[in-house]
RNA sequence: CGGGGUGUAGCUCAGCUUGGCAGAGCGCACGGUUCGGGACCGUGAGGUCGAAGGUUCAAAUCCUUUCACCCCGACCA
C-alpha cells in the first residue's frame, strides 16, 4: 500500500485540557474528556471527537468481523420506534419512565428505542415464514435510548449510547443453544481482541438449566458490579446472583439450656457479639422486611448480609422494603436491635438462611429492650417457614462448582448473552411452519455489546496517572511520531517521511506537526495513549536513528529509522500488548 | 424519585459570610526570546456572574421562583 494520505495533527481536530473537568469523577470520564475524545452535550449525552470516534470505529469494526464471522447477517434498524409494536409486545405500559416517548404531528405515539427486540421480531414475523429460512442471526450497530433516572459515570451509563445487538431465531431449543454457543465463542474473541481483561459471569446460575445467560464484564476497580469468581476453576458469578451453598457442617455441638441475658444498648451484631465476647458468626441476625402485602422476618447469621435480591425472588413481591424504627415498632411490635426469633412464633412470617439451621446455641434478641438469649438452637427455640439461600456471597466463600474459596472483584458489564426462548415470538406472533406443516413460535436469542461502554470500559481498566494506555487493536493511531525541533525542516521532513512509511506498511500513525513545545506533544501522547512514540531528533538525519517508546511498559529504544516500520509492524502483530 | 452540592472568561476556580469599579491561573491572539516532559517576557481580546422576579440609592453577593449540572441512595446495561 502506497500513497496513502498521512494523517497531520494540525490537519485533524485535536484539543486536550489540561485540567481535569468538574463534572467528571470516575477516570475513564475524565480520560475521554482531557484527551480530546469525548464532550458533554447534555446530562449522559456527549460528542465523540475525532481521536474518540477511530476508537470507536476500531471496536465496531472488531465487533463486524466476529459477528460475520459467526454468521451474523447486519441490518440497520430505525431509532425512533412506533409505539403499537410495543404494545404488542406488552412491553409499552411496563417499561415506564425509562422509555423516551414521543408524538408526531398527527399525535401518534413513537419511543427512541432502548433495545429492538420488537423491531427484529416484526421483521422476522414479516418476512419469514419457513423453517427453511431458519436459523437466522440479524445484529445491527445502533444508537440506544434510555432516560436514566440519574445518568452518570460518562459514557458507562448514558442516556444515549451505541449497542451492538444480535438477535437468533431458531426452530428449537437445540437450535438456540447452537446459536447461543457461536454468540459466546464471538464474544470472547472480541473481547479479547480489543486487548481486554474480562470474566464471563453466569448472570442467572440458579434458574433451570444452568446457562441461561451470561455476561460480559471487564475487571476495573471502578465497575458497578461485584464479582465473584474461583481462583481454581472458571466460575464466576455477580455477587448478587452468586448461590451460596452451605458449607459442610462440623458435628453438632451439645445444646445449652436456653439463657436470657441483660445486654444494654446492643442495637447492632457487633455490639452485641462484643458484649458478650462471642464472634458475630454466632449471633443470628434479623432483618425486617415490608412487601405487597405482609411483613416479613428473615434469619441470617451475623457476619453474613442478606441478598435482598434472592429475597425478592423467593417472595414474588414487587415491594421489599427493609422496615425502618416506626415499621418495626407499628407493624411487627417488636424492640428494634433487639428483635430474634424466640418467642416470634405466628406474630410474623419468618424465613431463614440455609446457614442457620446449623447454628448451634446462637445469640438472639429476646424480643424485649437491652435483652438476647444465649443458646439459641432450631427446632427446640423457634421454628421457621422455610430455610432457603438468603445471603449475600462474600470473599472467601466456597466455590459451588469446585469448593475452592471464591475471590471478590469488581466489574464492568460489556456484554450480555440472554436465551429470549419464544417470550416475543408468541407476543407478537412471529410464527414460521415446521417440517410437518405444523406452526410454531421461532426461539429467539438475544446478545448486545455496549460498544461507548466498551470503549469507557478500556479506559477504565487501561490508564495511568499519565493518560491513557490503549491497547493496540483499538487505540486511535498506533503510532505517533514527534519531531523535537519542528521548526527544523530536516527533523519535520524525517518525521512525514517515516510517517509515510508507518502509513504505507499498515500502522495506523500520525504526525504530531503541531507548532508546540515538545514537552506538550510528549503530555498530549501520553494522555492521549498511542501505543507507540516516536521521537525525532536533532541526531536522527546524521545517523538515522529514532527513538521508540513504548506507552504501556515505558520501554524506550533506538533503531535505525528505515528499519522502524517492518520492526513494529512485528511487534504490534505478535506481541501481547499491552499486556 | 429522596438526600446533599455546584452554577462567575474556553478550562480550573477566587469573590458571596459583612451589598459599593467583575478577578486570578491556565488557555487564546500578537511581538520577542526560547525549543527532549505542559517555557519566559511584553501587549491584548474575552464575562447579560445559569434564568426570571423581588428587596435596595446600589445585587455576582440578600430573598423568592425556576432551570441546568454533579455526588450519595433507590433503580438500571
Amino acid at each position: 500500500m502506497k500513497g496513502n494520505k498521512i494523517m497531520r495533527a494540525t490537519e485533524t481536530l485535536i484539543s486536550t485540557l489540561r485540567e481535569v473537568p468538574a463534572d467528571a469523577d470516575i477516570v475513564s470520564h475524565q480520560l475521554l474528556l482531557r484527551s480530546g475524545m469525548l464532550r458533554k452535550v447534555a446530562a449522559g449525552i456527549y460528542t465523540i471527537l475525532p481521536l474518540g470516534h477511530r476508537v470507536l470505529l476500531k471496536i465496531e469494526a472488531i465487533i463486524r468481523e466476529e459477528m460475520n464471522r459467526a454468521g451474523g447477517i447486519e441490518l440497520l434498524m430505525p431509532i425512533i420506534q412506533p409505539a403499537e409494536l410495543w404494545q404488542q409486545s406488552g412491553r409499552w405500559d411496563v417499561y415506564g419512565p425509562e422509555l423516551f416517548r414521543l408524538k408526531d404531528r398527527h399525535e401518534r405515539s413513537f419511543c427512541l428505542g432502548p433495545t429492538h427486540e420488537e423491531l427484529f421480531t416484526e421483521l422476522v414475523r414479516q418476512e419469514i415464514r419457513s423453517y427453511r429460512q431458519l436459523p437466522l442471526m440479524l445484529y445491527q450497530i445502533q444508537n440506544k435510548y434510555r432516560d436514566e433516572r440519574r445518568p452518570r459515570f460518562g459514557l458507562l451509563r448514558g442516556r444515549e449510547f451505541i449497542m451492538k445487538d444480535l438477535y437468533s431465531f431458531d426452530i428449537d431449543e437445540n437450535g438456540l443453544d447452537l446459536s447461543y454457543r457461536k454468540m459466546y465463542a464471538a464474544y470472547n474473541r472480541i473481547f479479547t481482541r480489543c486487548g481486554l481483561d474480562f470474566r464471563v459471569v453466569d448472570a442467572d446460575p440458579g434458574a433451570i438449566g444452568g446457562n441461561d445467560t451470561h455476561e460480559f464484564m471487564v475487571m476495573a476497580d471502578t465497575g458497578e458490579a461485584e464479582i465473584v469468581f474461583c481462583s481454581a476453576c472458571d466460575y464466576a458469578a455477580d455477587v448478587e446472583k452468586a448461590p451460596c451453598p452451605v458449607e459442610s457442617q462440623t458435628a453438632p455441638a451439645a445444646l445449652q439450656p436456653l439463657q436470657r441475658v441483660r445486654t444494654p444498648g446492643t442495637h447492632t451484631v457487633s455490639e452485641v457479639a462484643e458484649y458478650l465476647g462471642i464472634p458475630a458468626e454466632q449471633v443470628l441476625k434479623i432483618l425486617m422486611y415490608v412487601t405487597d402485602d405482609e411483613p416479613v422476618a428473615v434469619l441470617v447469621r451475623g457476619d453474613r448480609s442478606l441478598n435482598e435480591i434472592k429475597l425478592k425472588n423467593y417472595l414474588h413481591t414487587n415491594v421489599l422494603e427493609i422496615a425502618d424504627e416506626e415499621d418495626i415498632a407499628g407493624r411487627f411490635g417488636l424492640p428494634q436491635g433487639f428483635a430474634g426469633p424466640v418467642g416470634l412464633g405466628g406474630r410474623v412470617r419468618l424465613l431463614a438462611d440455609n446457614e442457620t439451621k446449623n447454628l448451634s446455641n446462637a445469640v438472639a434478641g429476646a424480643n424485649e429492650p437491652d435483652f438476647h438469649y444465649r443458646n439459641v438452637n432450631y427446632g427446640r427455640d423457634y421454628q421457621v417457614e422455610d430455610f432457603a439461600d438468603f445471603r449475600l456471597a462474600q470473599e472467601g466463600d466456597i466455590c459451588p462448582k469446585c469448593g475452592q474459596p471464591l475471590q471478590l472483584k469488581r466489574g464492568i458489564e460489556i456484554g450480555q448473552l440472554f436465551k429470549l426462548g419464544t417470550k416475543y415470538s408468541k407476543a407478537m406472533g412471529a410464527n414460521v411452519l415446521d417440517e410437518s406443516g405444523r406452526e410454531i413460535a421461532v426461539v429467539m436469542g438475544c446478545y448486545g455489546i455496549g460498544v461507548t461502554r466498551t470503549l469507557a470500559a478500556a479506559v477504565e481498566q487501561w490508564h495511568d496517572q499519565d493518560g491513557i494506555i490503549w491497547p493496540s487493536s483499538i487505540a486511535p493511531y498506533e503510532a505517533v511520531i514527534i519531531p523535537v525541533g519542528q521548526h527544523d525542516s530536516l527533523q519535520a521532513d524525517l518525521a512525514e517521511d517515516l510517517c509515510r512509511q508507518l502509513t504505507d506498511s499498515g500502522i495506523d500513525s500520525i504526525y504530531d506537526d503541531r507548532p508546540e513545545r515538545p514537552g506538550v506533544k510528549f503530555k498530549d501522547a501520553d494522555l492521549i495513549g498511542y501505543p507507540v512514540r516516536i521521537v525525532i531528533n536533532r541526531d536522527s538525519a546524521t545517523d538515522g536513528l529514532v527513538e521508540i517508546k513504548w506507552r504501556a511498559s515505558g520501554a524506550v529504544e533506538r533503531i535505525p529509522k528505515d528499519t522502524a516500520a517492518a520492526y513494529l509492524r512485528h511487534k504490534l502483530t505478535t506481541d501481547d500488548y499491552p499486556l
